[in-house]
DNA sequence: GTTCTAGAAC
DNA sequence: GTTCTAGAAC
């Protein structure tokens, strides 16, 4: 259907134009078999390049696809590209095939890596389990380095395929495709409406693909980047095993510095830390021992003003004098050590290269603010790649000595989604160095002035970030406790009315349980208007209960579906409650879908779900978070191996606000479905950090309740990889040990114990 | 939410 | 034959 015949008025050559496709496609995913149906049928000339048959038994290369390719060009033929071809790269040198007589086309079978991993399995089948596996790992690892390929590279005709039926539509269209036919140039197939399903798992993967792409793209940016940083400050360090030895080393002795850093209360890897080079040390020659006074001195100066905060003073270079200079002097003076410690590694990856998370980090910058120049700022710059600069140009556009700049990063460079930094401090110190312009000619007086300013400047950028985030949180606690004052004093903040419509009765309801400020009695109220059917089980009561509040639910609840509500209401006819308040009641989940999985349930009546819960809510969930908060801390001190995640299902099954508080193990006997892994792993598990922000702000939490979301493929909470059934994720996560994506890694959506060490990441 | 179970997938 | 999923009932 999208064949076109040429028009007869071209010539000979133009008719007979070759093509080469480019087919890209992890194993399993059908390139062998697109080509095999196509040449059966087609008239055209085709030749199959294929890497795996090329060798001759032997693994064939790329070299040989690539001059097999040319002679089959040069016979007039067109070709097939049947290796995965997965990557940019991989790709370009097939796509210079193309010239003026040959036109170079992608086909992309982009199917779900499940199904290409049950093939690749099923194909090594007969060679026993472990070969499928390892298929399987295969698939996973091509998968995550997967880049779509895009027209810009050269292409004249890319067809997307994202399932059975695409490929199917594509291999009908390039079997009719005679040898005087073309296609239509251009991009098909990406936004196929007759696939929903497929495009709503596309859509999924893309974002949930983009931290793990991210990281491990990053693996081999450490290569250049720390030999770019290695020039300058003859470091010990050659590679990434350097880093990784010495970032190590340096996580056991925060390890200590750490303990005890946390403070019950606080979300515990959530300090705010300042992570800073030294200033004005290296390219502008700053006296060290000099330097290394003024650095104490401010540090200890901030330290104190600033209560919740840390800094952290990183050089690349384990033997750095600087670095010991400043440990010393720090330790001298007594320097809380939870506030203050000294790392040695790559400040651009502190928290992928040594679990160390800075949410703000300094660059020793140039006073242009321009990348480049070596050291620390071009590190910086490099890894935080351009959206740093054009934020940095919207704040100053140049910087004078002694001065600091404080430039919110944005979500979408990579040290933020990666390394959880949200503010850049560019600050410019004083300069020593004879060999460059404006230097200070040895004025020392003036230097340490300038020097002693710009770690001001610096510090107090910082306290500002720090302010600005602690009020937030001060404002948050504080009506948190004056709850209910601001209940009983402000009952406005009950009649806003959210997205639901109330009925004039609902409110009646509602107002009067405020009304008597005295929680006691509103709970008790709910008691007597349940008394009569608390023994009856399910009967007739409940349902008149659903009915009543029908207007205003969204959704009927079943009988088997009231349990967290009888427990929120009549907490003291339950024996598994764990801690009782007037507004929540823990229980441990009946069915625990990991080693440790609470429930922190509202007590209030006709809060039912999130899609109920709007902006007067917003206390009771900060109490939930508070609570739910406070017993993963309680399990993190007895096992800190654990890690936790808080939120809510987007469309729970049971009726009542439940806050889940779960250890991401997922080790349980009770995680037994696929809408169990996915209700917790993906969009529908809804943060108790993003849905305060989001009611916070917009009155309205964001829901994800498509169906299509629990029935998605099953991937690894950590490493994102794919498992065909749960049976086998299960199996895989016992033993995955990859970093958590940055996306959970931000904002205190994980809740880690104080002291990782790394191990259980 | 779970349990049960038919039948699909392996 | 066994494993796994998904839908209905509860």
């Amino acid at each position: 259907m999208e064949v076109d015949a040429q028009s007869s008025t071209k010539g000979e050559e133009e008719k007979r134009k070759a093509i080469v496709v480019i087919l890209v496609g992890a194993p399993g995913s059908g390139k062998s078999t697109f080509c095999d149906h196509v040449m059966r049928v087609s008239t055209r000339p085709w030749v199959r390049v294929c890497q795996d048959t090329i060798g001759n038994g032997k693994a064939g290369t790329k070299t040989q696809c690539l001059a097999s390719a040319a002679s089959a060009l040069k016979d007039g033929k067109s070709v097939f590209i049947d290796r995965c071809n997965l990557d940019r790269e991989q790709r370009a040198d097939f796509v210079k095939l193309g010239s003026p007589q040959v036109d170079v086309h992608a086909v992309v079978l982009d199917l779900p890596a499940k199904l290409c991993i049950s093939r690749s399995v099923k194909r090594t089948g007969h060679e026993g389990n472990l070969q499928g596996g390892k298929a399987a790992a295969v698939v996973n690892r091509m998968l995550q380095k997967k880049e779509l390929p895009k027209l810009s590279e050269g292409y004249s005709r890319i067809t997307f395929c994202q399932n059975e039926s695409d490929v199917q539509t594509a291999i009908t269209t390039y079997s009719a495709l005679g040898p005087l036919l073309t296609l239509p140039s251009g991009c098909f197939g990406q936004k196929n409406p007759d696939a929903k399903i497929q495009l709503g798992i596309m859509k999924f993967l893309k974002k949930v693909d983009a931290p793990v792409k991210a990281v491990s793209t990053g693996h081999s940016l450490q290569d250049s980047v720390t030999t770019e940083i290695t020039k300058e400050n003859d470091s010990c360090c050659k590679g990434p095993e350097g880093i990784k030895a010495t970032a190590g080393k340096e996580v056991k002795e925060g390890e200590d510095l750490a303990v005890g850093s946390v403070d019950g209360t606080s979300s515990l890897n959530n300090v705010p830390t300042l992570a800073f080079p030294s200033i004005s040390t290296a390219d502008f020659q700053f006296d060290l021992e000099k330097a290394s006074d003024i650095i104490v001195e401010k540090v200890e100066e901030f330290v104190t003003k600033l209560g919740n905060a840390r800094f952290v003073f990183v050089d690349l270079s384990h033997g750095s004098k600087i670095l010991s200079l400043v440990r010393a002097k720090s330790g001298q003076k007594n320097i809380d050590t939870d506030k203050f410690l000294t790392f040695v590694g790559d400040i651009t990856r502190l928290y992928s290269g040594g679990r160390l998370h800075c949410n703000v980090i300094a660059n020793a910058a140039n006073w242009r603010l321009k990348p480049g120049g070596g050291g620390v700022n071009a590190a910086i710059f490099s890894a935080a790649g351009p959206a740093l600069e054009i934020a940095t140009k919207e704040r100053a556009g140049s910087l004078t000595p002694g001065k600091a700049v404080v430039v919110p990063l944005p979500s979408t460079s990579p040290l933020f989604s990666r390394e959880g930094v949200t503010h850049v401090i560019h600050v410019l110190g004083p300069n020593m160095n004879p060999q460059r312009p404006n230097f200070l000619n040895n004025d020392y007086i003036k230097g340490c002035k300038v020097l002693r300013e710009a770690y001001s400047s610096l510090f107090e950028g910082f306290a500002s970030i720090v302010r600005s985030q602690e009020t937030l949180y001060q404002k948050k606690t504080e009506r948190i406790e004056k709850h209910e004052s601001v209940l009983s004093e402000s009952p406005v903040d009950f009649e806003i009315s959210h997205t639901n419509q109330l009925s004039s009765t609902d409110q009646k309801v509602k107002r009067e349980a405020v009304d008597e400020s005295e929680k006691n009695k509103r709970c008790k109220g709910f008691q007597e208007e349940l008394r009569p059917n608390i023994s009856g089980a399910t009967d007739g009561k409940d349902n008149a209960k659903n009915e009543k509040n029908s207007r205003t639910m969204s959704k009927a609840w079943g009988p088997w579906a009231q349990s967290l509500y009888r427990i929120a209401m009549r907490p003291e006819k339950h024996d598994d409650v764990i801690e009782v308040s007037d507004d929540v009641v823990v229980v441990n989940d009946l069915y625990p879908k990991a080693k440790c999985h609470l429930l922190v349930l509202a007590r209030y009546e006709g809060l039912d779900q999130l899609p109920d819960v709007g902006k007067e809510h917003l206390q009771l969930l900060m109490t939930m978070h508070e609570v739910g908060l406070k017993w993963a801390e309680k399990f993190l001190n007895e096992d800190g191996t654990l890690v936790f995640r808080l939120g809510y299902h987007s469309a729970p099954s049971m009726r009542q606000l439940h806050l889940h508080v779960i250890s991401q193990d997922f080790n349980s006997k009770h995680l037994k479905h696929k809408k169990h892994w996915n209700s917790f792993n993906s969009p529908f598990f809804r943060d108790s950090v993003d849905v305060i922000e989001e009611i916070s702000n917009s009155g309205r939490a964001t829901l994800k309740d498509d169906d299509k979301l629990l029935s998605m493929e099953l991937r690894c909470h950590r490493c994102r990889s794919a498992h065909p059934n749960l049976p086998r994720l299960k199996s895989h996560i016992g033993n995955c040990r990859a970093p958590f994506p940055a996306s959970l890694l931000q904002n205190g959506r994980l809740v880690l114990a104080p002291n990782k060490d790394g191990s259980n990441q």
